[in-house]
DNA sequence: TTGTAGGCGTTATCAA
DNA sequence: TTGATAACGCCTACAA
């Protein structure tokens, strides 16, 4: 039932000449007589030849495929930022092979292995909210792989990386609302080994000092990027004697969840509590009331860290490793928009 | 920098015995000393060594890698279902090589001839609402590579598929449509070479003529899964003269178009328009209001998909094509429940 | 312009 | 129990 391919052995053993020949001519290659390249082509068309792209790989130490790992592509941040990735490296002749980490530091540590395995030809990846010790990230870099990360990235390695001014889009948010009038500004935190998370919080933190308000530790809470998550952090929130009139979230999840919390308790948004995201993921704009976020570019998010890869892995040896920090922009809608 | 990783030639050199009997070692197969063995499971432990995929690929002819292709996987139905395909492939020892069609067919019949190239074991796919000519994949299947289709179901191939009760599902959504009392009842449908929309389409159909109602040709419209399409298919059903009081639409993502586009008009729902859509996307529960919607088992119709295609993979001699056929269920929520 | 030989990393077959 | 040798499909010298 299953045939072997055809190979170039196949047309060779047929025309009656050599595979290097074939080969050759396949290639387009100079050197071959004219007449012999267009038999060889024409039954190569014929035959329906395709290259085996394996055999290609094995002699070329090379599998034009490069690996992703990501927490989750339901998200639809991931999701499109893979869509960013994926085009600029089609269009440069990679494939991808995806894994999910599920958010579980074992299964990301597999992951990689596995990848390198399939010898892919250099490493994208974006770590789980679980990962601490970035050993399994480093000693790819130490094997020479490419590898770069993106929004979760990789601290402290010599590797590229592309993200979000995170400290800025936090900044401006929590200015922002202050200067709509809201004074008792809770935040709900993403996990803290998360370089993205530190610096929102630490843009929370600033925005309320530079405006001389007392920031109170019961007013930070955490959650872990799911709905659920956030939804908790908001009831322990209302369960306090002064109770915050405004929540920036670390993510728009997360602030889902709050939405919901808030909607169920009958708490009015924006009069009684306003809320902010940060991603714009596309729900955002439809839940009720709309979601004010901090609106990322996710599928150039993507574009760009597939740029930074192929980069480093056209020209490995004046590799210096790089960090782009894209701008991040505030979107404002009616879960911050006093009517 | 970049160092070759080690090999089994490399270890047979060090140990000073030949690259059979460190292979043999290495995989466990009985005829080799205790001692041999020791020393070479050590020293590939201690040089790190991992076996070259690509190398074993060409040799066995397989590749343990699956390409899958869909048309977007930003789609919440998609990643969650490539979430399963996934979980099932994994197990297996398969990896995935994820293509996007982008809903486009000239794309979609690209894909099939990169993952071929990459020789593949297999193909699943869910194919482009543009793609009306099957040939690319039916000459997938003549090659006696192992193809499986989920969702979008290529009709007429001789391979397995996975779908859901598409006709059921929405058949038992205009019923309990006109049992809670609407009779105006406008569809709005999907591309019609995709087999899913005509079924769609004909539950409702059936479900109409059943409680004799009629159905006016005024009250169809099309779309094509995007939530734009949906708005602009409900602007026209609001410009009629007689307007439904109750839509069925083909998918979530156009029902929340449809739900967008009855806001904006102020009008009233469920009480002046009632909405259901198919597939519960997440969103779906939080939209408001809530859309009722005929919910598919997304991460199970993935898992499924794989199992078949395993099943086939693995023994291929006894292939017959499958049809499995996954249940849905009608969730009511607040887009059609009148209060 | 074309062919031969060797190699990419591994397995399989056969002989020792 | 171990080692040559050929093979997977292709490419790259080098030789003719």
């Amino acid at each position: 039932m299953k045939e072997r391919p055809i190979t170039i052995k196949d047309i060779a053993r047929e025309l009656n000449i050599s595979v290097s020949t074939v080969s050759r001519a396949l290639r387009g290659l100079p050197d071959v007589n004219a007449a012999t390249r267009r038999s060889v082509e024409t039954l190569a068309r014929k035959l329906d030849y395709h290259p085996n792209a394996v055999a290609l790989s094995l002699v070329k130490s090379k599998t034009y495929t490069v690996g992703v790992i990501i927490p989750n592509f339901v998200i639809h941040f991931y999701s499109s930022a893979i869509g960013g990735i994926q085009d600029v490296l089609s269009q440069a002749g990679y494939n991808i092979m995806i894994c999910q980490s599920n958010e579980n530091y074992d299964t990301e540590v597999a992951n990689v292995q596995t990848l390198l395995n399939s010898r892919v030809d250099g490493l994208i990846v974006s770590q789980s909210k679980e990962t601490e010790d970035l050993a399994h990230f480093s000693a790819v870099i130490d094997k020479g792989v490419p590898l770069v990360s993106f929004n979760r990235t990789l601290d402290g390695l010599h590797a590229s990386r592309v993200e979000v001014d995170d400290y800025q889009g936090a900044y401006h948010a929590v200015e922002y609302l202050i200067r709509t009038g809201y004074r008792r500004i809770a935040h709900i935190a993403g996990p803290q080994n998360l370089q993205l998370s530190r610096h929102r919080y630490q843009g929370y933190l600033d925005a309320l000092n530079s405006c001389q308000l007392t920031t109170e530790d019961a007013y930070i809470r955490y959650c872990d990027f799911s709905i659920e998550s956030g939804r908790k952090a908001m009831h322990e929130l209302l369960l306090l004697p002064d109770m915050p009139d405004a929540v920036f979230v670390v993510s728009d999840y997360p602030a889902y969840g709050v939405i919901a919390e808030l909607k169920a308790r009958g708490i009015n948004i924006p009069d009684e509590v306003a809320v902010i995201g940060f991603t714009d993921e596309p729900f955002s704009s439809l839940i009720e009331p709309t979601l004010t976020t901090v609106s990322q570019p996710t599928y150039e998010i993507g574009r760009e860290t597939a740029r930074l890869f192929l980069q480093q892995l056209e020209d490995p040896d004046h590799f210096e490793p790089q960090q782009r920090t894209l701008k991040t922009e505030l979107k404002v809608r009616n879960s911050t928009q006093r009517v």
